[in-house]
RNA sequence: CGGGGCGUAGCGCAGUUUGGUAGCGCGCACGGUUCGGGACCGUGAAGUCGGAGGUUCAAAUCCUCUCGCCCCGACCA
């Protein structure tokens, strides 16, 4: 392919407004341009490497015998309605009438549709397990696209879902999952971990997400490097720091106009990790008040897990309820409500609020002073470590590439997706849904690979294998060289890769600095540099564009030097 | 949805405080000189100053409304 016939718009100057690495790169390389907020357009080199993406995905989602289908994004109200997410999913749904008025939507994602076809057309224990897939674009009306690709409203998603007649069946298809997950984000070049997650929205009983780490990214995960715990911090464990608290008389301190833990603590010269901190929520059964460290924040899913759903109470109904202002809350003398405690405060001694304006607590203890239920219900943070082995615990920043769900009978059973067993039983087909984001794999190689000058893809993924820049057009020789080479790599079968090389040129009339730069930010593997210089002597120069490592070749050992260095880099 | 920021030539920006001829750099077109890391000289095209309304002799600039984009948070298969 020719730079000439491509288009190719890369640019000197970033946007003001990007932020993301990959936002950046992927606008400056002529890989994407920006429509409006969050929804892309892909030209021709984004396009040629999310194709290259999905080849693998394809192949990767064949070898565990998953089979491509098809299905359409505009979708019938009804069915969304019978598994209940038209009325639990709010705002993020695109959502229109036809022209006769009936309910639509735009498919976020396909589990619903998928079963319908399950259940219409699955019947018999026979016709199971299936694995279907598809490469298929979802709508979500984010409530704040951003990072460039990284959030879309609009995005491709390679979903499959899995159908068996058993828990068993279900546990070997995620298996697969997993495993097939594995080699597609190794094979892109990914730095990735697979973490343990919140099944959110999708429901279901376990779940995995596969993390790619990098600053740019949305998610934190908790690492530990000894025993391989990892977990998204929304579902996140760990062991508490001890503090170190020492022993306080139990008696009122007058702490006037002094409410958040950072005042009190700086007023009474103690650590935040000294304080007991006293948050008082609604939940549907009534108030709950949950009491942690000082140094901690409350996970509210934790704590959602163990009360339900809560907000916040208002300062009226502290007062209310404790008759006390937002800020001297305390756990003494509140035997009457439910009190969800963590374990941070279970040993140690405490300083808390009195329940009592301006006033609080030193000395409490845990039972002795008040009773709690025990639950961890605080994050992770920076400190903390293994609650399995006691290391130290890694916090990153990841951006999530991919997830893996059990679904069980969530959707089966509103959509009747039932067969017969051999005992001419009904039973509930057993589901799983598996997704990656192909645009968010390009976002976290670009994220993981670069420097200075551009993009550096993996030899998997670049929208092309190799690079051949004729440094002078007008030169004949030069060019005689160039279209040469062009041919005979575009031609030969490579029996290792099973394809040819894609090889592009740079055949535009250029200063040579225009075109190594541009070479450099668009970031293709091999450059097959051809210049004037080096023909006076027949050598032709090999760039990896990784190392910047140049190495000059006789002109008749171009192609099975190229060969070589193309397969010797990494 | 809450908080903040920004909309001026294709891109990056100045000009807005204090109303008075719409500018700079890059890019683009043409001519010339250059040609191994984003060249130089000259000439030129290109703007409803996001939009609507208002104040004023006069609005990019002041006021009101509105649309869009970005960031932080809330939210998030």
């Amino acid at each position: 392919m020719k730079f000439t016939q491509l288009f190719i718009p890369t640019t000197r100057e970033t946007p003001s407004d990007v932020t993301a690495v990959c936002q950046a790169l992927s606008l400056r390389a002529g890989y994407v341009r920006q429509l409006a907020a969050g929804l892309y357009i892909f030209l021709p080199l984004g396009w040629r490497v999310l194709n290259k993406i999905n080849r693998i995905l394809k192949e990767e989602m064949e070898k565990i015998g998953a089979q491509e289908i098809s299905m359409p994004i505009l979708h019938p109200a009804e069915i969304w309605q019978q598994t209940g997410r038209w009325f639990s999913i709010k705002e993020e749904m695109f959502r229109l009438k036809d022209r006769n008025g009936r309910d639509m939507c735009l498919g976020m994602t396909h589990e619903e549709i998928m079963t319908w076809v399950a259940a219409k057309e699955l019947r018999s224990y026979r016709d199971l397990p299936q694995i279907w897939y598809q490469i298929q674009t979802k709508l979500r009306d984010e409530a704040r696209p951003r990072g460039g690709i990284l959030r879309t409203r609009e995005f491709i998603m390679k979903d499959s879902y899995s159908f068996d007649v058993d828990q068993a069946g279900l546990d070997r298809n995620y298996q697969k999952h997993a495993e097939a997950y594995h080699r597609i984000f190794q094979r892109c070049g990914l730095l990735f971990y697979q973490v343990e997650s919140d099944a959110g929205m999708m429901g279901g009983a376990m779940s995995h997400e596969f993390m790619a780490p990098t600053p740019a990214g949305e998610d934190e995960i908790v690492i530990c490097k000894s025993c391989g715990y990892m977990a998204n911090t929304e579902v996140a464990y760990s062991q508490f720091a001890s503090s170190g608290g020492h022993e306080m008389p139990f008696e009122e301190v007058h702490t006037p106009g002094k409410r958040t833990v950072r005042e009190v603590s700086e007023f009474l010269n103690l650590t935040p990790a000294s304080f007991l901190k006293s948050i008082l929520v609604i939940a549907e059964s009534g108030p709950v008040l949950a009491l942690l460290r000082g140094d901690y924040e409350l996970h509210e899913k934790k704590l959602a897990k163990i009360i339900g759903s809560f907000r916040p109470a208002s300062r009226d109904e502290i007062l209310q309820h404790l008759q006390v202002e937002p800020g001297f809350i305390g756990p003494v003398g509140h035997s009457a409500f439910r009190i969800v405690a963590d374990p941070s405060v279970q040993t140690g001694t405490f300083v808390s609020g009195a329940n009592k304006e301006d006033y609080h607590v030193t000395g409490i203890k845990a039972d002795k002073h008040f009773a709690a239920e025990w639950h961890d219900i605080r994050g992770v943070k920076p400190g903390d470590t293994c609650s399995s082995c006691n290391s130290s615990l890694l916090i990153e920043k990841a951006i999530e590439i991919g997830n893996i769900f059990k679904l069980g009978t969530k959707y089966s059973e509103p959509l009747r997706a039932v067969y017969l067993d051999k005992e001419g039983q009904e039973q509930l087909m057993i589901m799983g849904s598996y997704g990656i984001g192909p645009a968010r794999i390009a976002a976290a190689v670009i994220e993981q690979s670069y420097d200075a000058d551009g993009i550096i893809w993996p030899k998997s993924i670049a929208p092309f294998d190799i690079e051949i820049i004729p440094l002078n057009v007008m030169d004949a020789r030069t060019m005689e060289v160039a279209e040469h080479l062009h041919q005979n790599l575009s031609a030969i079968y490579n029996s290792l890769s099973k394809r040819s090389f894609e090889v592009l040129m740079d055949d535009r009339n250029e200063r040579p600095g225009v075109k190594f730069k541009d070479a450099d930010l668009i970031g293709i593997p091999l450059h097959v540099i051809i210049g004037e210089r080096g023909l006076k002597d027949n050598l032709i120069e090999l760039k990896t564009r990784r190392t910047k490592q140049a190495v000059k070749v006789p002109l008749d050992l171009a192609v099975s030097e190229i060969f070589k260095v193309y397969y010797e880099s990494e």
